[in-house]
DNA sequence: CCATGTGAAGGTATTCACAGCC
DNA sequence: GGCTGTGAATACCTTCACATGG
């Protein structure tokens, strides 16, 4: 099956695989199996072998995959070949944390660019990036960055938003726990960090809770 | 529709909507339909009203939901009425922007011990909290605090899990970039941030790229 | 008349089971 | 024998359309 649309689950799927291939790179084998892969970042085989199934043969049947030769089929696909510049916007605790994050460079991904609108803040350096003050979000265009980080205030996302889609941005994720809008052109993913932690104590049963004393 | 399985997505969307209704009840109304619900935080007002069916009625034809009475409902559905507490593991650069954290609030979360293996860090405070030695993490038992944050590097995430569900904790946000196992009773969220960063590119589609200069 | 609640329909993703290939 | 690739079956979630109630 080779061409398909491709399902939204197996692209949130592709970076855990590219960070187990990763991982299991330094083992010294050049292949690995759907089976071990599985147990490496916990999705079932099958599971990883359909969703490599909906770009073409990337395995060997009997032998597994090439791991170099996925690592460098997932990156194409995800376009990490290609994107590789992330701008910030908002240096708060959460932003710098952000641009100290040594969690992007395994899938190339780089913030080269920080904005905050504190002018106490512009001009100052955090983990080796100058902070810009947040009027110059539109030289992003030439500056060919296509993603950014939002860690702003809720009341300024919105508004932080509309710069950067203005400012040609393409790709944005979003730490403000808010609804923002932007054009369809630019894929918004919003990452609420609280509403995460509120939803674990629903799976905490009640019952249990009572003799946890 | 009374008694039901609860879908996961379901459980996801609650504290949407629970955010949604403590920021329109500071416009008065006592009222809200499911449309302006949705116009206010993103999802579809049909989806909205099959959500809320799952729990009971909550709502009354020709008028809408009562904000307070829908809000106390999935809080208790959450079990945000029995847990607030929650520990942080790693005061590092993420762990100390997440105890400043102001979002936990509105759900009535709150950080109330924090934990790292740096005898440097031990005993001093962030954000108003007494960074106490990893090793006294066993205490979360007798302080029923049964919600942990993870933000430790990648290496110590496994084990700090595993000295987390000794301990009696039962729900994990965790922040570091791997696989954890935990027993059945532990509820474990992994937050990703550099997956979700790397999953954006996908849908930049490459024509578009290179006309944005 | 207005807005909820919900069966039914439609769509999407997961799981299975096994044919096909190394 | 081992492991991939994939149609078919299943489960899950979303969307619709409308009956029902204030």
């Amino acid at each position: 099956m080779r061409y398909h649309k491709i399902p939204d689950e197996t692209v949130r799927r592709l970076p855990i695989y590219l960070r187990g291939l990763m991982g299991s790179a330094g083992q010294g084998l050049d292949h690995i199996s759907s089976q071990s892969l599985a147990d490496f970042v916990g999705v079932n085989s099958w599971q990883i072998r359909k969703d490599f199934s909906y770009f073409g043969d990337f395995g060997t049947p009997g032998v597994g995959y090439n791991i170099d030769k996925l690592a460098k089929g997932i990156k194409k696909i995800l376009r990490l070949d290609v994107i590789r510049k992330a701008a910030l916007v908002g240096v708060g605790d959460l932003g710098s944390a952000l641009l100290g994050y040594p969690g992007f460079k395994i899938y190339g991904l780089d913030i080269v660019a920080a904005f905050d609108v504190d002018p106490d803040k512009v001009g100052s350096m955090v983990s080796g990036i100058e902070i810009e003050d947040a009027a110059r979000i539109d030289t992003l265009r030439q500056r060919e960055i296509s993603l950014a980080i939002v860690a702003v205030p809720r009341t300024a996302a919105q508004l932080t938003v509309d710069k950067l889609a203005a400012a040609g941005v393409r790709g944005i994720l979003n730490f403000a726990p808010c609804k923002v809008s932007a054009p369809k052109r630019v894929k918004v993913i919003t990452l609420d960090i609280a509403m995460e932690l509120a939803r674990l104590p629903y799976y905490i049963p009640r019952i249990e809770q009572m003799s946890e004393l």
